[in-house]
DNA sequence: TGCACTATTAACAATCTTGTTAAACAATAA
DNA sequence: TTATTGTTTAACAAGATTGTTAATAGTGCA
């Protein structure tokens, strides 16, 4: 039978669907069921329990989150900024293909906050070892004169916070922002020149 | 008998400290009659339900979440630069005070959208004359020779974003982040210089 | 004091939600 | 075919959660 693979698939996601939207409390294995099309039943039968359906939505979210940091850190022979630039642009783009990950994350550990232990397994242990090396190539870069001194740290921070917020604010403030732009569209691409712009700036400039 | 206000006032308190944790769906009103010491009874005995008694806390914090942004525009003879400059630090400070208030909202928005029309309603009216009024500051302190040209809804989100997601990341990210800087308060002392070095970078420089 | 009103409690009821189980069903291999 | 294995369903059980109610206690005031 293929079915089963099928089945399974569909709750996942579904859960998938209603655990980002809706979170852990407000999600109801039922509508889980409903929406897969199938009995929740059915959903005991494969994963047992809520906790761990939901578990295997959030580990692979966990997952893609830790990736979508990790382009900051591959090697290139672009100049250091150059080479910024496009993480930046990759970043956003990642962010929109998955624009309620980041909140989905924050908020599970808010509300459990022995979640955070899998998020610190899964990032943490790579976390300092990449700050150190993007320090290593923003003092090379500020030594040959191509930027201006800053803390690794400052700059991951100036990034994800200007890029997620585009995301995560966007269903609040959208009926304020939209008409002040072209469409959905110019607005999101519009935001990313921005930040661009600001890190940019920030790295050229010593004010 | 005074106790009434004190009670009723308890249940609140109690309320908003567990919706703003856990959100609607997480939060159990037993829960929040324990932590305010009365019983569940006296919770619909004032508060007649649960859906009402959230949007007790919920509409007092909408109203909360406005006052923060209006900060930027309130009128001094402070050049343009220098008025902005006080606006982040005053919204900072303000969110520092009130960390998880924006996620709040979002996130009772995200899981139940006939919320947004409070917002729509508090807000948005604002909105629009706002950020008219805020572009009209601009383009003068740009003929000024002041300040470069700037869009006002971006400006108003390059500010937000930097300022709100110092507050909303940090329980995430807190543990590869602090090891960076000398202590909580300096982790935050720092970024709030950040994020004024960055805004007032971008005001001044044509990149 | 006694009346009217509010506050408070404990017990209860209704519903929702998660999870189980036993039996029916399907596929497959001996 | 029959035994075995895995899938599916419907019905049920336990417990949690929200909300009600009827009786009780307290308060202010005529």
């Amino acid at each position: 039978m293929k079915e089963e693979i099928n089945k399974e698939k569909a709750i996942l996601q579904a859960a998938e669907e209603e655990f980002i939207t809706k979170g852990f409390a407000a999600t109801k294995t039922v509508e889980i069921a409903k929406k897969a099309g199938v009995t929740h039943a059915m959903l005991h039968y494969y994963f047992r329990t809520k906790e761990k359906l939901f578990n295997c939505v959030y580990e692979e979210k966990i997952e893609l989150l830790k990736q979508s940091v990790q382009v900051f850190f591959t090697e290139t022979s672009l100049p250091f900024a150059e080479r910024i630039k496009l993480g930046i642009e990759s970043h956003f783009d990642f962010l929109r293909a998955n624009p309620r990950l980041p909140m989905f994350v924050i908020n599970e550990i808010m509300s459990n906050p022995e979640r955070l232990s899998l998020v610190e397994k899964t990032i943490g242990e790579i976390a300092i070892n990449i700050l150190a090396t993007l320090q290593g190539q923003i003092d090379k870069a500020v030594k040959e004169g191509e930027i201006v001194p800053v803390k690794a740290s400052d700059l991951i921070i100036d990034i994800v916070s200007l890029n997620i917020f585009v995301f995560t604010i966007f269903p609040l403030a959208k009926f304020a922002l939209i008409p002040q732009y072209d469409s959905e569209e110019d607005f999101f691409n519009s935001r990313k020149r921005e930040n661009v712009r600001m890190i940019m700036c920030r790295l050229k400039n010593n004010d």
